[in-house]
This record gives structure tokens, sequence and C-alpha cells, in this order.
DNA sequence: CAGTGGTCTAGACCACCGA
DNA sequence: CGGTGGTCTAGACCACTGT
């Protein structure tokens, strides 16, 4: 997109970079289409080859891309993998449409005894509060509210909020890779029907999550969402 | 013994030798027992560190080795398993409740178009139409819509239903591994409503499911749930 | 402190593919 | 042929862990 102005500032490992940039270029594009070339990001981000390797081999063993020896790298024909963990921004991207989002709170906080123990923290402990307003093609589609553990992630609420939140953990290296889901129904309550435009008591679609990355737990969210623009999709089974 | 680009006649390439001496080291070894350190393994082979650490990374992704920076390389500590796929009983079992089963249709059909798309089948091809109210201690918790694949399931409604679905699959050879869900919130039918004893336009909890064993698919299901008696939990992840 | 893994460089040769 | 990924080298500095 822009900001490949990037000439390897300070902040981020350099694998990183190429990796993050490589993969917001392959999450739209269509199986099968090529991916820059090595040598080709070798010269973009002027670092060496080995390193660019290092940060596509992440993204090969994701299953994202696949190798061709002598042809180049693609993006990698759909398998048959385990529901991919992604954010709202993701998921919504995956459906084709154009994900936003509106900051309604961003501020530190002392962990109540939930949040703490869901984020394997003790009460009081510094967390990230961030809950936005979501929205897709301009619609109004869910309100999530998230914790995250601050000690892990110092400064986040300066470094610009991006708007995926799984891309910007993705660069810090925190990219979860293990996530305890808990659905429900019920009914919007006077708050959620305000912001999510539907009358009080319309269904709701609650989902409450508990995101790790290894034994960390970086992410305690909860969503909302309006039953009437959104269904979630998952897979389940098949470890291959 | 190993892949295509076969050359450098002496034994294979060198990571994968280095890979194959450690992988031996490593597979009788107890969880967390050091393995050779990556310098060693440089002198001990004669190959540049970069070459060892190639060798190590197909070890760590496969989830034998893990990297402990400042410390070493140990043998890895058995990992996290992907949630189970289950049906309701084994669901509701596995809560600690006592699940039963009403039922209300168990009939041969024929298939109608978006049914056949769904087992992928033929429209007209016989289907197994099995409904039936579920309860958990008693309490009605949820309506259950399935259909089977008959070819691949003869005479099943003649011999005895059972209440676990998933049990009765795994008899024959074909508990599912692999699912397809979407899950939404939507307002109770009329008939839902009535079945489930809950007032009309309350939230349900809809979970439809196409169950898959291999590439056969052998389940498509539409349950619905009361929203103050059912929360769906779902682990999702771990692919590295 | 010495040792570990994490990252990175600036080259190199090879086998393979498509034009 | 030129470009691709696959492999490899011989160094380097860093942050971290242990003693």
């Amino acid at each position: 997109m822009d900001t490949v102005g990037v000439k390897v500032p300070e902040g981020g490992l350099k694998h990183v970079q190429v990796r993050e940039y490589v993969r917001d270029l392959v999450s739209d594009a269509a199986p099968g289409a090529p991916a820059p070339s090595e040598r080709e990001l070798v010269a973009r981000f002027g670092v060496a080859r080995m390193t660019v390797r290092q940060a596509l081999d992440v993204l090969v063993t994701e299953g994202l891309l696949e190798r061709v020896p002598g042809r180049g790298t693609f993006v990698a024909h759909p398998k048959r993998l385990v529901g991919q963990l992604s954010c709202y921004t993701e998921d919504m991207k995956r459906r084709g449409m154009l994900p936003e989002s509106q900051t309604l709170v961003a501020r530190l906080e002392q962990a109540g005894p939930g949040v703490a123990r869901a984020l394997d923290i003790s009460t009081g402990d510094a967390v990230i509060h961030w809950k936005r307003l979501r929205r897709a093609d301009q619609r109004v589609v869910c309100i999530e509210d998230a914790y995250l553990n601050e000690v892990l992630l110092p400064g986040f609420l300066q470094t610009g909020m991006p708007t995926s939140l799984y891309a910007a953990l993705g660069e810090r290296g925190l990219r979860p890779t293990w996530a305890e889901d808990a659905i429900s129904a019920d009914k919007a309550t006077v708050e959620e029907a305000d912001l999510l435009e539907i009358p009080t008591g319309d269904p709701i679609l609650h989902l409450s999550r508990r995101a790790l990355c290894g034994d960390k737990v970086v992410e305690v969210s909860r969503s909302a969402f309006r039953h009437d623009r959104f269904t979630m999709y998952v897979q389940l089974g098949d470890l291959s």
C-alpha cells in the first residue's frame, strides 16, 4: 500500500518488517498470484537475502505462501487448515468488505479481578483497554471491547493505533496462535442497542475471546455483533 | 532418501545431515533435555552456523525442539491440541450434564437442492432426515435438524437410533474429522419458540454444520439453541 | 564473565524454469 | 539466456541467561 518509504527505521526487526509487508500484499491476493521475488524484496528493503528468506519462511510454514523452485513464490492455494485465527479486520477483508473502526476508549487501566484472571496477571496490573465501534462497508456491525497485557505491549497506545489488532501484534512477534472463544446469543442491552443502532432487546451475537501467543495471554475481548449483519464461520478438526 | 534436488553426492545436503543427526539424538530424550548447542554442531559438522540453524528450524517448527534465548535448545514439552469435534451428546456430557433426545422426525426423504449441494449428492437422492428436540438435565435446550447421506449409512434408521450421532458414525468408520460451522444469532420463529418453550422473537443461537469424514460429507445440520441455556465453546489455532 | 540463541551481512554456486 | 528459489559460507553484533 503506502508507507513503502520504509527504510528500515528504528523500532522493528527487519525480517518482521519484510514479513508483515508481504503478508499484507498477500492477504488480499488470489491463490496462485505471484509474490514479490526474494531479490526484489532485497532491493526494496535494502537487506540481505537471508533476511528476506527468514521472513518468507514464516509465511510459508503458515501456509500463506508456496515456493516453486525455478519459478517463484506464490500465494498458496487454499488448504484445508484449521480455521485461521483472525481479528475483525482480517475477517472482513476476507469477506471482501471494507473494515473500519472508531475508537470509543483507548487508555491504560488497572485490571479488575475478571480481566486479571483471564490475562493471567494480577488484579491492579496495568492493562490496555481498547473499545471500538466497528463497521463494514460503512455500516455498523460490532462493538469490540478488548483488554491487552500492557507488560507485553509497552507503548502500544502511543505508537499509532493500527486498524488491525492482530497485524499490530504480529509486528511485535505476538500474533495469537491459539484462542479460546465463547459464543452466545443475547438480548441487546440499552448501550449495545444505542451504539449498534438497533432496538433494545434485539438478538446479539456475543463472542468472548481469550487469545494466546505461545503460553502468553495477549488479548481478552468481548465483541457484540448485530445479528443481521454478521455470521461467524468456523472450521474445526483435521490436525492433519 | 530425501527430496528431488539431489546433488552434493556425499549422503545428501548438509542441513539435512545435521537435522537428522539431531533428530536422532532428540527422539528418545525426555522433554526439557538439552539439545546440542548451535556452535557445538557447527564444530562437529564443520558447517556455517546459518546451516545449523536451518536444520534446527525444521525441528522447531515440527514441535520437537524449543529454543530458549540465552539458555539453549531443548527437547520440547508436549503441546496443546486443537479442540475436538463433538456432537451435542458428547458436548453435554463433557459439561457434566445429562443429554436426552426426543425424535420429532426420522425418515428417508429425497434431497432438496440445498441439502443435496451441502451433502455433495444429487437432488432427489435418498437422505436420512432426523430432527430431534434435545434436553440437558431434563430441560429443553435445542432443536437439531440433521440430514445424512443415505448411501454412506445403509439401514441407519433401522439399526436402533443411538443418542450420540457421532458415536454411531464412529462405529461405521465415519466419525467426522472436519466440520464447517456457521454461527449466527436470530429471533425465534413461532415453531422454534413453541418447541423451546420461549416467547417468539427471543434470541436463538443458530449453528449450521457441514461435517466431513475425509472428503465425504456425512452430516448437514442446523441446530437452534435457547440463548439462556447454551454457550458454545471453540478453540482455534496452533497450526505452527 | 563466557555461552547461548536472535539477527544480519554480502557475497557465492547450484538446479531449475520459461522464453 | 536471465531469473527464480535452494543451499552455503565466514564472519559480525546484540540481548539474554547462568555462574
